[in-house]
DNA sequence: AGCTACCAAGCAAGCGCTTGGTCTGTAAAG
DNA sequence: CTTTACAGACCAAGCGCTTGCTTGGTAGCT
């Protein structure tokens, strides 16, 4: 049994408390050489308890996925709603998707990046299905900034660096660092609008 | 038993055609998820067969980074003794790295990305180590174009956001699509240069 | 004679998941 | 106020299957 910080949007129930251990050691270990004693031991119970919560193993990941993806969703939306101009906006995007992926959502993120694949076709497809609200809100500011003539190339190509820019961020960005999230952020935009940090 | 592609690089011995056919289980279904039974049935022999050629399953993963590793390094330094000038030796950098990563070596590739750490600790460093001379490719180009002016993000920073980029390109990029390889690393180069293809 | 490449059979360990039952807290019925 | 009912949370044990890998041997080429 070892205590994990919970994850933002995850509450401390008996499920979410198994949530919140299960997306630390997916990140960690990957999910399949995760074992349900693992996740288990981890909260401290025995491994087949575990299945009064969840009726598969994969259910497990599937929880994680919606829930960091619901959650995250909510703070874009947020993070859209409180600034007027494209550029703005496109900013406040590229700040919460760092926050997310590197910040108080990071291990659930990560996870859904990485473990995309052990989810059933029918899983990913309703997961899919959860994100597109999500990815609306970046193509719509995208198109915006567009439109507006802020750059040349394809918004939904621009969308695809923009995503794979944050998504490796976890891969080397140390939160202990000088580079802050905000000056990371910066950089991030420049690489869309054409400035220069 | 399923015919697959050979790998650039991976020569066509009993040896080299398991290792494709290995690359290629890997990257669909992750290395966990793929069986020894799995890799010796792709290439029509009988699951205990392989142990006469690796010593473990884990032996494959990292022989088959290691081919890859040494020819699309290779491949990047014939890429950059052909070019003179700094951004013309990192747009050569760029479109080499998306040649290996959605083309001709897309495989092995994207399971070193993608499985990086279903190897060993021992063995990741080994492989990380084998990487050294292929970033340090990049570093200098990158260096070089900071130097004279043509970015003022630090060129540490500026290789992830690029690898971060070419890494997700798999995830999205159709072979058979409008886009094609030269456009796509001119788009890639605009984000570092500023310029806005 | 020796080497490479392979087969046929199977072992030991670990896996996801099931089963039948216990305990505790809550709340309606008497 | 007690009794009965019941659901949620969990345990102890273990089943059936898959896994990576081993073993002892054979066929063909040099």
């Amino acid at each position: 049994m070892a205590e994990s910080l919970a994850i933002n949007g995850i509450d401390d129930s008996p499920r979410g408390r198994l949530l919140s251990a299960a997306a630390h050691l997916f990140r960690d270990k990957g999910f399949d050489r995760t074992t349900v004693r693992d996740i288990a031991a981890s909260v401290g119970i025995q491994s087949g308890s575990i299945f009064h919560h969840f009726k598969t193993k994969e259910d497990i990941l599937y929880a994680v996925m919606e829930e960091v993806i619901h959650f995250n969703t909510a703070r874009l939306r947020d993070a859209v709603a409180a600034v007027s101009s494209a550029q703005g906006q496109l900013r406040a995007l590229i700040r919460a998707e760092l926050q997310s992926i590197v910040g108080d959502t990071a291990e659930a993120m990560t996870v859904m990046v990485t473990e995309w694949r052990c989810l059933s076709e029918e899983k990913q497809r309703k997961a899919l299905e959860l994100r597109s609200i999500y990815e609306q809100l970046w193509l719509d500011a995208l198109q915006a900034l567009h439109e507006q003539g802020a750059f040349k190339t394809d918004p939904f190509i621009m969308r695809r660096l923009l995503t794979g820019m944050t998504g490796w961020a976890p891969n080397w960005f140390d939160r202990d660092g000088s580079l802050t999230l905000d000056h990371l952020a910066d950089i991030m935009l420049a690489r869309v609008v054409g400035e220069n940090p």
